[in-house]
Parts: C-alpha cells; structure tokens; sequence
DNA sequence: GATCTTATTCAACAACTGTTGAGAATATAT
DNA sequence: ATATATTCTCAACAGTTGTTGAATAAGATC
C-alpha cells in the first residue's frame, strides 16, 4: 500500500505527507497513522525523528518560514529603497508583503499550496495562532507595519494595526481555498485563481488604509469628545 | 465534578457546551466526553438527541443561523427602503450586513462569542466551510450582493464577488479573536473591542469595493488586450 | 393506577490514539 | 572487515475515541 517509496529520506516525506493532511483537517483530523502511511513509512518514526505529534506540527511549520520571511523582508526593504527620498506608495508595501506569498501559492508546487493553507488554518485558530504566528511572523509584521507608518505619518498607529488585521483575514481566507466563492459567484472568479488575487489585494486594502486614516483624521478635526456610537446599539440583548 | 447541573434541559446542555468547546478547538480536537461533562451529563445523551457527534456539530451550527440571517435580511431591505429611489451607501449596505453580527458578538453573552468564533473555524476550513457555509448562509448572501451590485451599476460582477471574499476574512478573521492584534500593537488594539472594529470595517471595505471598481473601470478604458502581470513573476521556483 | 412517551444513565464494545523500547537494516568511518 | 552511528521497523502498551443496547427515572395520558 505504500504507495511513494521514493528515494527521499523519510524525514522529509513525513514533513510533506504532515503538511498536506494537517493544511485540509487540522492538527486534531489528523493521525499519525494516517500522515506515515501516506508517507509510506512506520508510525514509529515520528517519534524518532520529531519526539511527538506536536512537534512535528512545528516542524512543518517553522519549515518554509525562515525562507520565505528572509525573502519577503529583502523585497519590503527594496521596496522601501528604490522610493527614496519619499516613502512607498501603499499599494507598493502591501504587494511586498503578500506577493511572494500569492506566487508561490500559485506556483510554487502543492506543497507550498499546503503550507500556505496551513498557516491559513494556524492564524485562525485561538489555540496556536497568538503562540505560532507570533513566534515567527512578528519580526516581519513589525517591519511590515513600521514602513506602513513612514507611508502614513499622519494616521494614528491603531488605525494601522486595525487595517494590518484586515487585510490579515482577507489574505488568510484566500490561502484557506474553501472554494467557497466560486460556488457563491457562480463559476465567475475561482478561489484558486490567485493571479487575480494578487491584482485586486493591493489596490483593496491600499483604499481600505487611506479610508481609516481619513475617518481618524476627521473625527479628530470635527467633535472632540467621544460622542461615538451615532446610533446606539439597535438590540442590546442579554442571553445567549 | 459536573458543574452546572441547573435547570435547562440536558439537549440545550449539551449544545452550549459543544457551542464553546468546538469553537476554541474545532471539530477535531474535542471529544464527546470533553462536551457531556461540561455540561454535566452522561455521554449516550448525545445519541439519543442528536444522533452522532457530526449532527451535533450541525446542530450547533444550525441553531443560532436562522434567527440571525432573518434579522440581517430585515435590516437589508430596510436599509435599501430608508434609500428610495436612489441605491443604499456600500457603507450602510456593508453595515447591515456585519452590524448584526457585531452586536450579538460584544453584548450577546458568551454563547453568541463562542458561535462567531466557531463560524469563523468553519468558514475557514477546507472541509466543512464549502458544505456548511453554503447551506445556511447563501441566500443571505446573494441577497446581499445583489444589493451592492445595485449601488455599484457599472462595477463589473467579478470585482464584487472578490471584494465580498475579502470582505468575509477581514471579519471572519476579527469573530476569531486569536488575540495576536492585541501583542502586535502592544496593548493598542483590543481583539475583543469590536466597537472598534464596527467604526472601522464598513469605511475600509466600502473603500476597497471602491477601489475594485476604479481599477476594473480604468483597465476597461486602457488597454483592451490581457497586457496583465506588468513585471513578470519575480522568482518562478518550482519544487517544494 | 396502569400505560405509554420522553429523558437520562450505566456498562461495555471494538477501533483508534500517541508513545515506547528492543531490535533489525543501512550507511559511514576506521 | 570491523566498529559505530544513523535510520528505520516491529510489536505492544495504556488510554481514549464514538457508538450501542439494555435498564432506569420522570411525566403525561387515559
């Protein structure tokens, strides 16, 4: 039943067969069983290679971080050089930060496809999204943020982070590929289609910016207290 | 050790449990028992009045789905109404769209939290998100993509659609409420303020539809041929 | 008060879980 | 050829998994 006895060393064919079963059912869907038989070998190497379950949870995933991030933070760093003495336009920083994401996704091969959904499903998850994202992504979010801020010296910091978060979720939900949109528009766009994506993000999220810049401003200009919340909540119920 | 053995039936027991249990650790990586203790009841309760585990997942899905998709599709038409004869803003369109959710969310109690936060792990997952999804909260959703393509005529349908999926990450990734905005802004931004996030969320995806229409609109007006991908994909890497 | 329906418990099941230790095979170095 | 790591397999473990059927308790119906 084995089926791909090829010539890689086990080790890596247990990273890979982990990488596309934990990307589609999670950590807990998953089972030794099922992710050493796919890789055609003994349940027990696991545990030789990797100690645990867990383990090999975050070796698959500190596996294609380090490249990828080194990569990401040289492009934001060219980027942020070939605009001076201004800063990079925001539609510049945003596609430093996703496109070498979005092209491997596309065409990097499936096990980046996996991974990619992989860390789609860690940055979702309450259990091991604050302690995994945070332990290997932070250093280039903050980078990704300070150049965000040079782009937008006017705009109050929280107004950024807010906008960093959702383009977190619409890039996060974009690596998931449920499939989901191209059910909903009918055959019109494929989630898989990640050229388009990679068109329509920058220009999305660049406007999204400038519009919390613009409310912070305003509302700072206009009433100072804070007279919030024009309408009241509509229904304040109680019970769950 | 069984808590709350108060007055409720055992069958709403079970589902609140489920409700807050499958929300922080999914479908996966909660047992039967984890649920039937905290609710403080024996575990072939789950059999009797729901089957097998995979109907109760449904049926906590299930439960909270009508009443609120009713209520957003009200405020939708509603919305649209209050703007006759001319098309709704995309940000009170927008609004009446997540508003509802984002209310039940910060003061429905902890049952309406856990929920968001278990449709945000489905809506996520390859597995159930296509299925699940798609069951319960289409029609609401072409309803309410129906509406934005009234108050966006001239907007190519495809840009709508991709601006709707961002749009659902942005938010489904705000239900999640991993906390990592919170340690990224050091302390500046609370995952759990979704006051915060309702100021901010219909300004910043209005703007983006916005932006999706402009760059459909100019790129119509240009060039006609598929010139597309300016520069050429940087690093056209191959294995994984 | 007997009868039926509904709700709940108990005990047990076979299958599957991650992990372990002893040993075989394979490669590397001497 | 011999010694030595390294890589991998086998068999088994104790605990947990979802599910099941018989037995019990409680509530309604007549």
């Amino acid at each position: 039943m084995s089926k791909k006895t090829a010539g890689r060393p086990g080790k890596e064919r247990i990273l890979d067969a982990a990488e596309a079963l934990f990307a589609r059912r999670g950590f807990y869907g998953v089972s030794l069983r099922d992710i050493t038989e796919a890789a055609g070998v003994d349940v027990a190497l696991v545990a030789y290679h990797f100690g645990g379950k867990r383990e090999l949870f975050t070796a698959v995933f500190e596996r294609r971080a380090e490249v990828l991030n080194r990569e990401r933070l040289e492009l934001l760093e060219e980027v942020r050089r070939r605009a001076l003495p201004a800063a990079p336009s925001l539609e510049a920083i945003c596609n430093a930060f996703f496109e070498p994401l979005l092209e491997r996704s596309a065409r990097g091969g499936p096990g980046w496809k996996s991974y990619f959904a992989l860390v789609a499903y860690v940055n979702n998850s309450p259990e091991f999204g604050p302690l995994m994202m945070t332990r290997h992504f932070d250093p280039l979010v903050d980078r990704f943020i300070a150049v965000l801020r040079e782009a937008l010296p006017d705009c109050p910091p929280r107004e950024i982070y807010w906008g960093y978060q959702f383009l977190t979720g619409a890039l996060t939900l974009t690596f998931a590929e449920t499939g989901r949109i191209d059910k909903l528009s009918g055959g019109l766009c494929r989630a898989s289609d990640l050229d388009s994506v990679r068109e329509r993000l920058a220009p999305y999220v660049a406007a999204g910016f400038r519009a919390l810049r613009a409310r912070a401003l305003e509302g700072r200009a206009s009433a100072s207290g804070k007279a919030q919340a024009r309408r009241a909540a509509r229904n304040p119920r109680r019970r769950a």
